[in-house]
DNA sequence: CTATTATGCACTCTCTATGAATCATTTATA
DNA sequence: TATAAATGATTCATAGAGAGTGCATAATAG
């Protein structure tokens, strides 16, 4: 990244990704695991298992999606075959909609 | 990071991240915005969005949930108020677990 | 059909998130 | 209670994510 980043975020995405965290924690505890396996198991390092259970917003998405999987926390709720059948489903639907989005010309004309 | 990571995904955080990603598309074309619009709004490159809304796994999990907080994507189905509630009770439940999670030592005694 | 705008893609440069290693502290169990 | 293990916290080097840019192409308003 250029210059410094020092990204904001709103209130919804900490609290989310903040619970996040703590559901992957108790999962864990409750799969007894220790973070060290739990780790190894996702292909990360402990330091940034620490990190996602922190609900720390710098990490990579795919960590943590991982991570939550392994614990069996199902993201949107679904299984994997929800998962594909809804996306398709979603993938559809896009096609019906305008390829880009057009904002309307100023010369709107509604000066009479 | 040190060393190379090349990162393996399983096919759930796959079709996860892919499906989140079209339904930001989705509700950004639905919202009438540009990407740059969006980014802009997000705080984020346009370039960022578009690996987003492909469901590249490796971006920052802020970057995503911020997209998704703005287009009105509900992160586990839930407002910022039932989103805190819910984190304040998975706490809870947390502090009745172990704090650390002990592998029993193979001394087990159960060679009579 | 045409003009204009949005999107897709590729590139460079910068900064930082990550893996690894280490030490201090807490905690479960024998 | 003693003690080995798990967690928390910190540091460091670096691979690679993200910003910015330009250009080709696609797509829409008029």
């Amino acid at each position: 990244m250029p210059k410094s980043t020092t990204r904001t975020y709103s209130r919804y995405s900490r609290t989310a990704a903040a619970l996040l965290g703590v559901l992957i924690r108790e999962a864990r505890t409750e799969k007894k695991l220790t973070a060290q396996e739990l780790a190894e198991r996702a292909g990360i390092s402990r330091g940034l298992l620490q990190r996602i259970e922190k609900g720390n917003l710098k990490c990579e998405i795919g960590a943590v999606f991982e991570v939550a999987a392994i614990v069996g926390i199902k993201l949107f709720d679904a299984d994997e075959r929800r998962l594909t059948k809804y996306q398709r489903e979603t993938e559809d639907k896009l096609t019906l909609l305008p390829k880009s989005v057009r904002k309307p010309t100023k010369a709107v004309h509604d000066d009479f």
